[in-house]
DNA sequence: CGCACCGGGTTCTGCCATCTGC
DNA sequence: GCAGATGGCAGAACCCGGTGCG
């Protein structure tokens, strides 16, 4: 999963010689990529000379205002970007507009993140290869860009992106993964490599630490069912673990298997939430007669009911109760909870009406794609008829 | 054939705080 | 002291269908 050849060489070019660091280049860069007339915005009447501070660049604003860019939001968002002399919105839009990103995208962008316009042409060139190593289409990778202008543009340093691709692809990700990753999370790929690095030690540790024989994989396990795991802090993934473990009263074995299995998904809740989470489905757990045992058993088998809200959860309980469904029946098959209470709610009523005995036949018809159910329902009412 | 088990798909940004380098 | 770079935070589920087994 190598970079493409070129690529280093582009970025070595470009290393040597800055955005930040050169005017010269600047210059250059202006004149080959801006249209003829007023390219690139500079300040009335300035010429190679420093604005005053605090004062914006008329032009810049002229520019931005022609292209559809909300100006008051992105002067909300980064000032100082409306300030400077020397910016790239026209060669920015070019760029982004031969990848296919229409104007009305183009201005959402630039108003959202700003600092988009200060990136040079070939800065954002070789961005885009590192990109399209992941993304087979240039539309994908606009897509992101309209959903998280910041993922793309916050970092300026586009090897330590080289880095990261590099370093993702060491940990045994392949393809697939980091296509989802780079889809789903895509600030992991602006995150420091160092910051990645950090992450992927702790997890490495914790598996080690609870007598787990291969943090390789446990790592490639965690990040793939927990695709947010790398943009969380390691506070807050520590936070959580330590809490989890300590509230359950896990063993070393007992955690280690939750982690590497579905409890890799709620790793990345705020740890206050969680924790929220945890007493509420407690307290409400023991209002309905359940064990701590009982507790323990669903959240070891289904993690995920600690990502659902107090009130949906608590809803969402008194409505399957109320159905006819007992406790001891969620406990064994909680997948249940996974559906919205309004489905739930309907898919009651439906069954009441054809007379379905859940006592009989549990209750794992509520856990079937609407397809299934539909059909399972026909067949129910034709022999109900008959 | 019908069912249960199980994993996968979708999705998550936009703001603020803190540093750093000029 | 600036703008830039980067870290970190809050927010909060739902649904589908392949497959293998009886």
């Amino acid at each position: 999963m190598a970079v493409a050849p070129g690529v280093r060489a582009l970025l070595s070019l470009h290393q040597s010689a800055t955005w930040q660091h050169s005017f010269g280049l600047i210059k250059v860069l202006l004149r080959a990529t801006c249209l003829p007339r007023r390219l690139c915005s500079a300040p009335t009447g300035g010429d190679e000379t420093k604005p005053p501070v605090n004062t914006e660049n008329e032009s810049l604003l002229e520019n931005l205002n022609l292209m559809g860019v909300d100006v008051k939001m992105a002067r909300q968002r980064q000032p100082g970007v409306l300030r400077k002399a020397f910016t790239n919105e026209k060669g920015l839009a070019q760029f982004l507009q031969g990848k296919g990103a229409s104007r009305r995208v183009i201005a959402s962008i630039i108003s959202r993140y700003p600092r988009a316009i200060t990136r040079s042409i070939s800065h954002l060139e070789q961005r885009w290869e590192l990109w399209r190593n992941i993304f087979k289409t240039d539309s994908e990778i606009v897509t992101i860009l309209e959903r998280s202008p910041e993922s793309f543009f916050r970092s300026s340093d586009n090897w330590n992106l080289e880095k990261n691709i590099a370093f993702l692809t060491s940990l045994g990700l392949n393809t697939k993964d980091l296509h989802r990753l780079l889809t789903t999370a895509p600030r992991t790929f602006s995150n420091s490599l160092e910051l990645n690095k950090q992450m992927v030690e702790f997890l490495e540790d914790v598996c080690a630490e609870l007598g787990g024989n291969n943090p390789e994989q446990f790592v490639r396990s965690v990040i793939s069912r927990n695709l947010y795991i790398l943009i969380r802090s390691i506070k807050r993934v520590k936070t959580n673990i330590d809490n989890l473990r300590a509230s359950l009263e896990l063993s070393d074995s007992e955690l280690l298997a939750l982690l590497q299995g579905p409890g890799a998904e709620i790793l990345d809740l705020s740890n206050e939430y969680l924790k929220k989470n945890f007493n509420s489905l407690q307290q409400k757990m023991a209002s309905l007669g359940c064990e701590k045992a009982d507790i323990k058993k669903l959240i070891i088998s289904y993690p995920m009911v600690l990502y659902i809200g107090p009130d949906t959860l608590s809803s969402k309980l008194d409505c399957l109760l109320a159905g006819g469904i007992t406790m001891q029946q969620i406990l064994e098959k909680p997948k249940v909870l996974d559906y919205s209470t309004q489905n739930i709610t309907a898919r009651l009523e439906e069954l009441q009406r054809v007379g379905y005995d859940f006592q009989k036949n549990g209750i794992n018809i509520l856990d079937s794609s609407r397809k299934r159910f539909d059909a399972k329902i026909e067949k129910l009412s034709v022999s109900a008829d008959e």
